[in-house]
DNA sequence: CTTGTTTCTCAGGAAATTCACAGGTTCGAG
DNA sequence: CTCGAACCTGTGAATTTCCTGAGAAACAAG
């Protein structure tokens, strides 16, 4: 039994460390989509983010609820029935000339054309996305667009164990890590919400596309992964909790 | 009903430590589901948590109640017989669009397309269910979604013993202690009950599933795995009364 | 087209957990 | 003190849960 010896009184931090606007009030963000099913999901993930959401169907609506919600961030569509993406773009930029933007496209669609919007501090994703992934793109988005209160980190820690949301660096100890994309998403997702239980369904809700319909095993898979890069040889960081899910925590002081 | 054999006539002093509203008023929730057995068993229990409890049968019931009722979460049966839960939950998000909802599943059948339910901050639990299961999922959406005073502790403590809801860490005096899940459920809800007798009844009412069929004695047997665990060598927390039941308590000075 | 990487399925095996059973122990009423 | 009921706990087997190697499929880069 590994004995630590305090019982942990240390400040537990929200899911997420919270951003917020100068004033103090919460971050808005506008979801533009017209698939419900869709905006349903991000409201719920963003949400949770502890951000402010309003949703538009379509671009009239969209350039609608920017001049009336004036959000820090919008979430777009490229496909809308009654306009394309790009001169819904141009229609918000004279509503809201700043506000950063991020596209959801299809995969092989137009991207060398949305890559070329992203110069200007836009961002995008391709259908099908993760959660992790949409959120963690417009958490940036909104840190670098200076709308949030405080110009918060994009290195998170755990113990001896970092990582960068900006550079996608990852090391332990001194020794940097490669990981894969998914890894790399995985760890994430863990280390945002360290020492707190995360059952598969949630890391598959958050880590894996929408769509994903394949085994639930993945997640066990790439526990293991991760576990052969991050642990190896060192005292543990990811730990099971059998019938319950995955945590990850600082390692004890190793036992002597 | 289940196996237990006593009726239950249990002294009734007041639950356990309560999650209020703001307002100071007792939290709302709104149990939906077709089968009137288990919204029976349910109110009972969520009642007893000293919530206010409306039940509703369908999706157009549940939606109906939601807007007069104005709950603070939502159980809700995946499956029923006038819509798909998902439908439902789009339809409750518009009237209750941050309430934190917690979903019945059948183990097997729908796995894989509850996909995204947890996503949000929502959560489900699969059929059939521990009582203690869905209180404590439920006391956790309901502490995370803000309609409690925000930042509620997940620590349980009784004297030197400490459980964390949230990173399902038992300690006690500093040695950290590993449970298994059931285990872990039957000690919470002894710590949640803390100086209080609980029958063996209650407790296999509370800690195993409605549907458990077995030997009333597991219970026993529960106990004795938790006081070699938790008691070893020192002075016992968890007491036996005779022909009535168990009961937690801070250890007495250890007498010399 | 070829090659290297990444993602994922599948399946066997290891390990932890749950539980029944049964013999032993303790308690308290009479 | 005696007896039966209530409780405790060792043993072991069935089951569940998790881990991981091997390789197929998908993908990206050259």
């Amino acid at each position: 039994m590994t004995t630590s010896s305090e019982p942990r009184t240390e400040p537990r931090t929200e899911p997420h460390t919270e951003l917020l606007r100068p004033d103090g009030s919460p971050v808005r963000v506008l979801v533009v989509d017209d698939e419900s099913s869709l905006t349903e999901l991000l409201s719920m993930a963003l949400r949770y983010e502890g951000w402010e959401i309003r949703t538009a169907a379509d671009g009239a609506g969209a350039v609608a609820a920017a001049r009336a919600f004036r959000p820090d961030a919008v979430v777009l569509d490229v496909m809308l029935p009654d306009m394309h993406g790009l001169t819904v773009l141009g229609r918000l930029r004279r509503e809201l000339p700043d506000v950063p933007v991020l596209f959801l496209t299809v995969k092989d669609a137009v991207e060398d054309r949305i890559a070329g919007l992203t110069a200007g501090g836009d961002d995008y994703v391709t259908k099908p996305f993760s959660l992790e992934e949409v959120v963690a793109r417009l958490r940036g988005l909104i840190r670098r667009s200076g709308a949030a209160a405080r110009r918060s980190e994009s290195v998170l820690a755990v113990g001896d164990l970092t990582l960068d949301e900006d550079s996608h660096e990852v090391a332990r100890g001194g020794d940097s890590i490669h990981l894969t994309a998914t890894e790399f998403e995985l760890l994430r997702y863990l280390m945002r919400n360290p020492r707190r239980v995360l059952s598969k369904a949630q890391i598959l809700d958050r880590v894996w596309s929408y769509d994903f319909g394949g085994q639930a095993n993945v997640v066990e898979l790439y526990i293991s992964y991760l576990r052969r890069k991050i642990d190896a040889g060192r005292s543990p960081m990811i730990h099971t909790r059998r019938g319950a899910g995955y945590l990850i925590k600082p390692a004890e002081a190793a036992a002597a």
